[in-house]
DNA sequence: GCAAAAACGAGAATGGTTCTCATGTCACTG
DNA sequence: CAGTGACATGAGAACCATTCTCGTTTTTGC
């Protein structure tokens, strides 16, 4: 199940600001909030502003080069595309935990692969441009 | 891709509020967000307080019968997980659109089902109870 | 009935995200 | 070089869905 990311990406020209946000993203080995990079950034010899972070990841995110998840909590996590993560989301604690591999490949989990995880229910989304956006948006 | 739903239940004895909120989202032919839900049974002969809304609806989730979902906006939709939807959804005006079937079963997504939508990334997410949570719960 | 426990809801608090707008930056032009 | 316009930036305010607080009401167990 691959997403055709590379063949979405309109214009993969980045501005050093963005450029500068999805490295960090794809140095960082779990996913991270807007708040992380906040802070992360904040600490770098260019800090970025709260706006601008969240401004860039909505424009990384529409090219296909960034994906969000959202915790029970609300909190949303962003990550690198090219990064085919899954996970388990606790609906009481809300912790969550990498699976070892793609599940879809594998879609009647394996009691092993759950180790103790009980499933209630899952989320499968697709993330992407509607015809009238993708309309709009080549017309501007 | 069944999630064991049933099987999770702990205790199906639904309360009276319970059994109202859960009337409600099955009632519905869309999914709800807790203020959708909270305004709709004002309405009714038993109010319920938005409060007790957001309660209610963390129970069922974590009883398996109630499925979440946050748009890009970050708005919450709750269904009932005895309906198997997927969504395209649009990560620049968040509209989102159900799918006519569940795509799992068809992971090649065929040209015609996106009917012009543009995938950029999808998520996939199992929702349930860690082993540390289920083990407090049976303590309790 | 009656007391203890649980459920309830109005309104305040929380907190992640978005918006506003004044300022900064940069590429051009003449 | 100023001058100029378009765009990027970020501090702080605003927003708003959700959660928390706490006094009241309802239910439960006996």
């Amino acid at each position: 199940m691959n997403t055709p990311a590379t063949e979405a990406r309109v214009d993969p020209r980045l501005t050093a600001r963005q450029d500068q946000l999805l490295q960090a993203l794809q140095a960082a080995t779990t996913e991270l909030s807007g708040q992380d990079l906040h802070a992360l950034l904040r600490r770098s010899s260019t800090p970025m502003g709260l706006a601008t972070v969240y401004r860039h990841l909505r424009q990384l995110q529409q090219w296909g080069l960034v994906r969000c998840r959202h915790l029970p909590s609300g909190e949303a996590l962003f990550a690198p595309t090219e990064r085919d993560d899954h996970h388990l989301t606790c609906v009481d604690c809300g912790s969550t935990r990498r699976l070892p591999h793609c599940p879809v490949h594998d879609l009647e989990l394996p009691r092993g692969e759950l180790d103790g995880f009980l499933p209630l229910f899952h989320t499968l989304e697709f993330y992407g441009l509607c015809p009238a956006c993708r309309q709009r948006q080549a017309a501007q």
